[in-house]
DNA sequence: CAGGCGATGTATCGAACCGATACATCGCAG
DNA sequence: CTGCGATGTATCGGTTCGATACATCGCCTG
């Protein structure tokens, strides 16, 4: 899981961990909170071991003097995408087995969306809209067979997360229909971002984004 | 943290394992997924070696010939809470540190709402919108500095996370006034399903609760 | 200009937790 | 009487987390 938001960073551009780790906050944070250098060091090496990445240091100033970055031990390591990384992108983003949609996984799925084709998006926000049919039914039991047996604050805890799932239902409903349509979301009234209008949004495959 | 939600559950009724991970998951399921069992039974192992809880073989039968439940071994266990477990109970349940503001750590708190004090609940609360509004924050600071370095997918998932935040902040906001006026949440206008009404809701410690 | 302090940066350790799996029994529908 | 789904206990390998240690940088203050 970690794994394919890491190579889907390093696709964008090589980087050294911190860097990494910030890119991964703010691109995964909407659904994760925040990943931990303990995650993240130890799926580096995995990378690393499985070929999918390379450890490089950084391009040696510009003279030539190499100042040492910290003057002794410890420069900062920069780590690239190999090709073979690349493929297994291109592997991992198209899958879309059972476990993609727990919360964490669909996140990183999502985020990733602009890089996938629409069949595979499609799948995957109709995945995950059953997931959170289903945990929203088991909440409508609850409220509705055995309301009167729990407590208020479970009860307002029940309600709170049942809420949290219609909404989400819906925003998979609208996503869903924007994507059967060919179009690419974002807010139509404020400003139509959408240039051509053409209703393509995928076949973006090389490596380039050029959404908006 | 699991520890201080087997602990809660155990103290309305001594439970076997199955019955036990059923009830953590309709109790916390609207904030955590489910617990699994690789988690679950460390846990107890836990709590038995701490002598929180004690493992008893169900009360045999009613007649003198004690009917092996199955067969041969693999009886079915039943945990109960000791007086230590509730002790133990009471101090988890108590203490508000930061982590008790992460996702599934302040739902288990919110579970158990009903047997603490209303301070500390405040103190909860309070902490809980803190950190919602800082994760809002920072999401807004993405939207408003870097929308345009952004794909149209990631900005919707910004988007989505944003709006769970100021959906959050405002639940907390109102159980924040209705903790204060002294009420219990629940639905003033649907049904009432207060009995009583007397606004009570706190002050049912089964042990002690040391106000603040 | 000393020194502290917060951001940048790499890294590990123990513990918690998860997903998959194995195994065993029960009740009941076909 | 057979198979199959629910009940039930349990472990294993692996991922992830939280805390912590260590080191350097730039900047502000006394």
């Amino acid at each position: 899981m970690l794994e394919l938001a890491v190579l889907g960073i390093l696709l964008e551009a090589p980087m050294h961990g911190y860097e990494l780790r910030k890119q991964l906050t703010t691109k995964l944070g909407a659904f994760r909170a925040a990943i931990s250098y303990g995650s993240l060091y130890p799926t580096l090496r995995r990378l690393q071991a499985a070929g999918y990445i390379t450890e490089a240091s950084p391009e040696e100033g510009t003279s030539s003097a190499d100042i040492p970055l910290m003057t002794s031990r410890r420069g900062r390591v920069v780590y690239a995408i190999t090709a073979e990384g690349k493929e297994r992108f291109a592997e991992l983003v198209a899958q879309a087995g059972p476990e993609t949609f727990d919360d964490p996984a669909f996140g990183v799925h999502f985020a990733f969306f602009s890089r996938t084709d629409r069949q595979t998006r499609l799948r995957i926000l109709e995945g995950r809209r059953r997931r959170v049919e289903e945990r929203r039914e088991g909440l409508r039991q609850v409220l509705a067979r055995a309301a009167e047996r729990l407590d208020a604050y479970t009860l307002e805890l029940q309600r709170h997360g049942l809420e949290a799932a219609e909404r989400e239902v819906r925003w998979l409903e609208e996503l869903i229909a924007t994507e059967r349509s060919g179009r690419t979301p974002g807010r139509p009234p404020g400003q139509s971002g959408d240039a051509d209008g053409t209703g393509r949004g995928e076949e973006l495959p090389p490596s380039e984004i050029p959404e908006r």
